[in-house]
RNA sequence: GGCCUGUUGGUGAAGCGGUUUAACACACAUGCCUUUCACGCAUGCACACACGGGUUCAAAUCCCGUACAGGCUACCA
C-alpha cells in the first residue's frame, strides 16, 4: 500500500489535494503594510465585552492600514453552537459599527476565499490532514477517553508533563499494518500531528504587542482531526489564515501559549508563519483581587448590559479605544475637530498585563459623548432606550415630544454643555419633573427658607408682581432681583455677602424657593428655562400643589 | 505540579538607563465663578515604581531570586 493508499483509507472521500486549493485561493493583492485579520467567534450568539474589544482593534487595525478584516464562523465545536447565533453576532457588532470587509454575512458568504464556516470545510482541512499523513507528519490515534484519562493520572502521580508526547504517544509507534488492520476492525480514530519539537529546547518569536518572547517548543502529538471528522481549533487557524492569506493574527492572550504548536503546524504544512498580536485580558475587580471577566459572573461581560443601561455604542468604543492605546485620549483632547477614525492604533501601545474594567472612566466617557450630542439626537436615543426598557417612559416621550426635545435642550446646544446625563436609564430619573404625569413628590427639598408663611409670600410675591410670561433671560432675572429686593433680600450676592444682616436672605434664597416649589427638588438645571418650559398655567397649578402639600 | 506572562497612587496609564523633586486622565476633596445643580477654572489629594539582591558613576527602566496575580496545560474555542 502506498502512503498515498493509506492516507485515502484513514480520511477516504477527498477528491482535491492540496495544490488544488493553493491554486484556489491565490495572494492577495494588497499593499504591503496593509494587514489582513478576521474576527473568528463561536456561533455562542453571546458577545463578551472581550470578544467585542478584539473585534474592534482587528477591525481598526485592517481599516488603517487599507487592509481587509472578515469573519469567519468556527463552529468546529457543534455542542456550543446556536441555532441564531451568526446573525446575532453580526446584528451585534454592526451596532458597534464594526463591518466586515469580507466572510460570513446575514446573505451568505462574501469574498473569494471562502466558504468562511468552518464546518463548510471539512473537504479542506482533510485534503491537508491527508498531505500530513502521507509525508508522515500526522499518524491516526486509536486511544480511547479511557486510556488517555489513566495515562494522564500517571504523568500526575509521577509528576511528568500531562499530555500525548513521546513515550505517552503509543500510537505513534503503530506501524501501516497495525493502522490498516484496526481500521478495518472498525477502531475509531483520531488524527494527530507527529511532533519532532523538543520540549528543553526554547522557541524564540516575536509577539507585536508583547514583543520578543520565548516558550519551550511544542512536543505534543495535538489532535489535528477530531474524531466527528472535524479539525481541532489549532489545525483549523493554520490551514485557514493560510490559505484566507491572513497577515496577522490577532486574539486574545489565552492562545499565547499555543504559539509553538501554531507555529510548528504552519511549518509541517509548508506554509509561511502569520504574524502573531495577543491582547490582554478586560479584568474585573473581585474582592480585592483582579480576574478576567467572566460572562458568568459579570454583567459587564456582556455587551447587553451596555444596551440595558443605556450608555451609547459610541461611547462604548471610545472607551476601549482608550484601553487599547491610552494616547488616543491625549490625542482626542488635542485634535477635537478631528475624526477618532483618523487617530492610528498602535500594537506596541497595547497593555501587556490585564486592564481593569473601569466602569466609572466608562460613565465619563459616556457623559461627554452624550453631552455633545443634539437635543433631538438624545431625543431619539432616550426614546429607543425607553422603548425597550421603560415602555411608560416611551410613551410619555412620543407624546411630548418636542417638550422633551426642549427639556433635552437646556444647557446643551452651548460651548459648555451640560453633562448630567451619563446614562439614557438615567433620564428619567433626572427629568420625571418636568412631566406632570410623573410629578407627584414624595417631599419638597425646602432649603434656607422653609418657612410655610415665607414661601408663600415670595410665591405669592413673584409670580402676582414679578413674573411676566414674555420676559427674556435678562428681564426675568432683573425681576427676580426687585422681587428679592421688594421682599427685604440681597438682589445680588455681593451685596449680601458684605452686610448678611441687613437682609432676610438673598437672591439665592428667593429662587431656591420658586425651584422646589415648581419641581420639588433642590437641583435642578436652569431655573429660566424650566420656568419657560412649564407655561404659566402648568406654574400656577404646581405652586397650587407645593402650598398644599 | 509544569510552562508562560505580568506587577508604577483608589483606577487606567506615560516612561523603556541620566532632562523624573515620576506626565496625563478618571475618581475624590477644596476654592473661585454662579439664582441651585451641572459646566468651566484653579488648587489639593493620593505619602505610587511589589519585595530582596545584583550590574552600573547612575535603575521605575538591565539581570537574578521571592511574593502575588493572570493565562495555558481538552477529540473547547
Amino acid at each position: 500500500m502506498t502512503r498515498e493508499e493509506y492516507a485515502d483509507l484513514l480520511l477516504p472521500g477527498v477528491t482535491h489535494n492540496t495544490d488544488y486549493y493553493e491554486k484556489l485561493y491565490p495572494e492577495r493583492e494588497l499593499p504591503e503594510e496593509a494587514i489582513v485579520t478576521r474576527y473568528a467567534p463561536s456561533p455562542t450568539g453571546f458577545i463578551h465585552i472581550g470578544a467585542l474589544y478584539s473585534a474592534f482593534i482587528s477591525n481598526k487595525m485592517a481599516n488603517q492600514t487599507g487592509g481587509v478584516f472578515f469573519l469567519r464562523i468556527e463552529d468546529t465545536d457543534q455542542k456550543r453552537s446556536v441555532d441564531d447565533g451568526v446573525n446575532k453576532i453580526i446584528e451585534d457588532l454592526e451596532k458597534f459599527n464594526i463591518k466586515f470587509d469580507e466572510g460570513v454575512t446575514k446573505d451568505g458568504d462574501k469574498g473569494k476565499y471562502g466558504p468562511y464556516t468552518q464546518s463548510s470545510r471539512k473537504e479542506i482541512y482533510w485534503a491537508y490532514a491527508k498531505k500530513l499523513i502521507i509525508e508522515d507528519k500526522a499518524y491516526p490515534c486509536f486511544c480511547t477517553e479511557e486510556e488517555c484519562t489513566h495515562d494522564k493520572e500517571l504523568q500526575e502521580k509521577y509528576k511528568e508533563r500531562i499530555g500525548y508526547y513521546g513515550r505517552w504517544a503509543k500510537c505513534r509507534k503503530l506501524n501501516m499494518e497495525d493502522v490498516i488492520k484496526k481500521v478495518n476492525n472498525g477502531e475509531k480514530y483520531i488524527i494527530r500531528l507527529k511532533s519532532t519539537g523538543d520540549f528543553n529546547k526554547r522557541f524564540k518569536f516575536k509577539d507585536c504587542i508583547k514583543g520578543k518572547s520565548e516558550l519551550p517548543e511544542n512536543d505534543m502529538d495535538i489532535p489535528i482531526i477530531k474524531s466527528d471528522g472535524l479539525p481541532t481549533y489549532h489545525f483549523a487557524h493554520a490551514v485557514d489564515d493560510h490559505l484566507m492569506h491572513t497577515t496577522h493574527i490577532i486574539r486574545g492572550d489565552e492562545w499565547f501559549s499555543s504559539i509553538p504548536i501554531h507555529t510548528e503546524l504552519f511549518v509541517k504544512l509548508g506554509f509561511k508563519v502569520p504574524k502573531y498580536a495577543h491582547i490582554s485580558p478586560l479584568m474585573i475587580d473581585d474582592n480585592g483581587s483582579k480576574r478576567k471577566l467572566s460572562k458568568r459572573k459579570d454583567k459587564e461581560a456582556a455587551i447587553s448590559f451596555y444596551h440595558e443601561q443605556g450608555i451609547p455604542n459610541e461611547a462604548v468604543m471610545l472607551y476601549l479605544e482608550t484601553v487599547a492605546n491610552s494616547n488616543f485620549e491625549i490625542w482626542l483632547e488635542q485634535n477635537k475637530d478631528k475624526d477618532p477614525n483618523e487617530f492610528k492604533l498602535d500594537f506596541k501601545k497595547m497593555s501587556t498585563g490585564g486592564t481593569l474594567f473601569d466602569y466609572n472612566k466608562l460613565i465619563n466617557i459616556s457623559k461627554n459623548y452624550i453631552s455633545k450630542l443634539k437635543a433631538s439626537d438624545v431625543y431619539d436615543l432616550a426614546l429607543n432606550h425607553a422603548n425597550i426598557y421603560d415602555k411608560d417612559f416611551a410613551n410619555l416621550l412620543i407624546k411630548y415630544k418636542d417638550y422633551s426635545t426642549k427639556v433635552f435642550n437646556i444647557e446643551r446646544e452651548q460651548k459648555k454643555p451640560r453633562k448630567d446625563i451619563s446614562c439614557f436609564s438615567d433620564i428619567k430619573n433626572q427629568m420625571w419633573y418636568m412631566y406632570d404625569e410623573l410629578f407627584n413628590p414624595e417631599s419638597y427639598e425646602w432649603q434656607n427658607v422653609n418657612d410655610k408663611n415665607e414661601i408663600e409670600l415670595i410665591l405669592n410675591t413673584y409670580f402676582n408682581e414679578y413674573y411676566n410670561v414674555n420676559d427674556d433671560k435678562d428681564n426675568w432675572f432683573k425681576h427676580m432681583q426687585e422681587c428679592a429686593e421688594k421682599l427685604g433680600y440681597a438682589g445680588n450676592m455681593k451685596d449680601y455677602k458684605e452686610n448678611p444682616n441687613n437682609y432676610k436672605g438673598s437672591i439665592t434664597d428667593i429662587s431656591m424657593v420658586i425651584r422646589v416649589a415648581l419641581t420639588s427638588k433642590s437641583m435642578t438645571p436652569d431655573l429660566y428655562d424650566i420656568i419657560c418650559l412649564l407655561g404659566t398655567d402648568r406654574i400656577k397649578e404646581r405652586i397650587k400643589k407645593a402650598l398644599q402639600f
